[in-house]
DNA sequence: CGTTTTTTGATAGACGTCTATCATTTTGAT
DNA sequence: ATCAAAATGATAGACGTCTATCAAAAAACG
């Protein structure tokens, strides 16, 4: 048998169409005895509505807004130019993107933005949230308005989101432990120096607090650098640092600034093998450990300065984001736990392909 | 302006509906003048047809069979349950999703049962492609029929499918080693023992040939243990060769029968550490590297019996997949670059959930 | 020019749902 | 039993596309 219509429904349960439509839409004004014949009706006949038809008689569109704060080129400049690919496609579905770029770590302009979105009315938002009172005031308004609210890369407290997409901090600093581990295996001892953007930064803290949860009964790890987030200061004080400590066994870049780890890096190198010709012969001695792969990395990987690349995958994030949306705006169930992303870690030869500008063509 | 639909494009080029309709759907009987009027306006609104509501309307639904090799509760049984999942969210895509199960490696079967399936007017085939003349000339028959076929896991000629979806195994083999160099940083040397399950099967002499690319110019690398695949045999066989090899400083497991290669491991560290209580105090000194995340890969991560697990991440790759079918089956572009799964390297602290029933539930 | 062919237009009904309206029936309170 | 309120039924038009049919117009042909 086909699958069956609504007005297969009705006459199931000996209703109208009419009936059957306004306990299914909820609408109201109905006997509580018709509504239980036509829930009943649903459940044997296993029902489902059909949304694509839905959808086309209400002329709905889904209107989804991303609020990013402004990229530097970096992590976020690669996941705006990926959520631009995806709109074309998701235009299609009826689903229009919208990307707002906001100044970076500016509570009070997200949660105006925050607020100036639900006002004009979206479907769908998807934060990179600041744990700043303002900005959860500002999406509690918005969950108030039943305005879903996917949470992305950084998270607030759970009352005030739907749903958040995004790594977990804290396995991610536990996988760079494992990875260290692997790479003392060999060896008698071992120093790590951890590289954090600051100590503030919830998300640096934890991945850090998951490194020494896993490398820390083992290996000996230094105080992190705290660089900014700055790709110069990173690289003068990643240099004074392998100065003053020359017995260091592994580095953990944890935040940003990877062209100035690969600076400091190369500076060390060249300093330590002063007249040598193949990189080959002498392979670096320190284990580098970093996050986001993005194009200096995926550079650093295959030249050999950094051993492995702790992603988090902003395509895979951005994916369950949009799904997120998209269910959690037709009122069907969406897994909180199939949000949380799993690190990937990248070697030299693992790379994935450079995201093409879209992942497939138009037509 | 509002998308732009049929009618407005019939307006623009200053045709009827019916006009219009015969030149999209390419139905014949129109003069070229008029054709060529019909798609300038289709470029110039830059129309797109709503698939959604043409489906609606032509009733259709997409039958998709994948043939997949009958599961001994490895790999492929976790493939099936994870498309069993999959099933009811694309059954309201419109989407029926067949699984039929086949004897592994029966050529001539598979080729029947694909015969079978282009007979009964399937809308995509997606098969666990064998390299055998039977199976290419089933395909081949499939594709002359217009038949989307997706080869899955394992592939064939590029000519007789339409996209392959999974990892590149050289591609794999060079990760193991990659992680091999990265354990054997701080040793002198090493030695590796490659088990595989067979050096006919391609996919393994892939990942074998991508160690011996990354891992053999540094280390040393055994004859590769076959297997067959069974669990017993790796027992019997790793057994033998860690006695007769005590260098061994690093294992890689590329093909099935990871319980083989648990017990194999068990009893030799047992062996070694006879009357030693704690496991942390001394971890084993080779590096474990395995492929294929199931239930057993993930106890022995866990437990330390393994370091890493490299996995093709077959949710992943029926999600790859299904979009291939969708898209070809609707004649817009699918590029075959996208089907290639990046290797996931999975360690004790970076596992995936397990998956549930479903990604969601359904309503 | 008349006749056949080709091309075009007009239109109706379907797909499964939503929204709205209006008439009718049932219920509950008085 | 009376009347208002609540519940239900019937139905029509829309959403954007497909399919089919029939008539009308245009082109090609001898």
């Amino acid at each position: 048998m086909r699958k069956p219509t609504l007005h297969d429904v009705a006459a199931a349960a000996g209703v109208s169409y009419a009936t059957a439509d306004r306990v299914l839409n909820n609408r109201g004004g109905v006997a509580k005895k018709s509504s239980d014949r036509v829930q009943a009706a649903i459940a044997q006949l296993g029902y489902h509505r059909d949304i694509t038809a839905a959808n086309l008689s209400r002329k709905r569109r889904y209107r989804f807004d991303f609020l990013l704060p402004e990229a530097r080129g970096g992590f976020f400049a690669a996941l705006a130019a990926q959520l631009a690919a995806r709109v074309p496609q998701h235009r299609q579905l009826r689903q229009d993107i919208t990307l707002r770029l906001l100044p970076a770590f500016d509570a009070p302009a997200l949660a105006q933005a925050i607020d100036t979105c639900v006002v004009d009315g979206v479907d769908g938002l998807c934060v990179v949230a600041l744990d700043h009172p303002d900005v959860t005031a500002a999406l509690m308004r918005a969950r108030a308005a039943a305005v879903p609210v996917i949470t992305l890369v950084a998270d607030t407290g759970a009352a005030a989101r739907s749903a958040y997409v995004g790594i977990d901090n804290r396995t991610a600093g536990r996988t760079a432990g494992d990875l260290m581990l692997l790479a003392h295996r060999g060896r008698a001892g071992g120093l790590i120096l951890p590289v954090m953007g600051s100590a503030q930064a919830r998300d640096h803290a934890d991945r850090c607090a998951g490194l020494h949860e896993v490398a820390g009964p083992t290996l000996e790890i230094l105080e992190p650098l705290e660089t900014a987030d700055d790709a110069d200061r990173l690289q003068q004080m990643l240099a004074t640092a392998l100065q003053r400590h020359p017995g260091i066994t592994g580095i953990y870049n944890l935040g940003a600034g990877v062209p100035g780890l690969i600076a400091a890096l190369d500076q060390h190198h060249r300093a330590a093998t002063p007249a040598q010709g193949s990189d080959n012969a002498s392979p670096p001695r320190m284990v580098v450990i970093s996050h986001e792969l993005c194009a200096p990395s995926r550079g650093a990987l295959q030249s050999g300065l950094i051993d492995a690349v702790i992603d988090q995958n902003p395509g895979r994030e951005l994916d369950q984001a949009l799904r997120a949306l998209t269910r959690l705006s037709d009122a069907q169930p969406f897994d909180p736990a199939s949000g949380v992303i799993t690190p990937a870690v990248h070697f030299k030869h693992n790379l994935p392909p450079l995201p093409a500008d879209g992942p497939d063509g138009d037509t």
